[in-house]
DNA sequence: ATGTCTGCAAAGCTTTTGCACTGAT
DNA sequence: ATCAGTGCAAAAGCTTTGCAGACAT
């Protein structure tokens, strides 16, 4: 999981960012940095605490959620808000643009993809003041799984 | 604030969605969806509560919290969460669709129409299983008065 | 009369903060 | 030697929940 090229590359462009800023290498930040770009699914802090925990990091959640701030800052990591949960994080370098299906009723969240959404961006960008830096697109309704469940049941709950 | 037909259209409409669903036509219910109706921007469920203490409601945030949820339901209500900020809504019904451009320095949210979205929309309904039933795109960026500020001063902060 | 809905306060969760210590520069 | 960064635990939001009483049906 995870191609060692990719991991090699992140790691510079958070070196760059941290010697731009003036902020410091510490191993937490690598540490953290590589273990999002060990999973390629949506996770949350604690998942990735306890994931660290299990691998052998010793980090605290303090110290990941600084960093992953940090990380979404350099442009590395997105930050998601699925829903009314917590907040769910993916890596973004070199992940092909997509954009979320979400089941409002179970939560499940599907990618896909649509090159169109670039010309909706590229115009907001000329018809507003602002620099634009990402999007999320979330598109939300019912998966097939949950309405033949909700067919299943006569009854409306 | 808020056109006298409009309002007596979603009434109806909630009237409609509660005898649907078995629950009670409460007056907290109603004064909740006057209220909300009465605003014109996207409001948090603290200024909700406020407003309506300032207006002779009474109603607890409990009440305020479960009923949103039934609005949103329903479809009279959307809830946003830009950021990673508490959750805000807006009224839904008779409400040109519109997205919305965030500022990630100072918060501030700008709306704006793209119809091109809808193409997307029908998209991804043709090539998923989901039943959409609604959808938020945001764009993220720095406004034009925090990119200001920010080059007055020369020093990274 | 029945059982849902409300209000209040307490509890629950995620996220932030304060502070003493560690370690990168 | 500094002082940014870390870890821990406490605090701070926002939101949900439990329960007794109110009220829509």
């Amino acid at each position: 999981m995870g191609c060692t090229e990719t991991k090699t590359v992140v790691k510079q462009i958070l070196s760059d960012y941290l010697q731009r800023k003036g902020y410091r290498e510490t191993p937490e930040r690598y540490a953290i940095l590589q273990e999002i770009y060990s999973t390629d699914s949506h996770f949350d802090v604690e998942t990735l605490y306890i994931h660290m925990k299990n691998n052998g990091y010793q980090v605290s959640r303090a110290t990941i959620y600084n960093n992953i701030d940090l990380l979404c800052e350099c442009g590395l990591v997105i930050r998601h808000q699925f829903g009314k949960k917590n907040s769910l994080y993916e890596k973004a370098y070199e992940c092909k643009q997509h954009d979320h299906l979400i089941c409002t009723r179970c939560g499940k969240v599907t990618e896909f993809c649509d090159p169109r959404i670039q010309e909706i961006i590229n115009s907001a960008k000329r018809n507003s003041n602002f620099t634009i830096s990402h999007h999320s697109l979330y598109i939300y309704g019912i998966c097939a799984e949950c309405r033949n469940e909700i067919e299943k049941v006569p009854i409306t709950l």
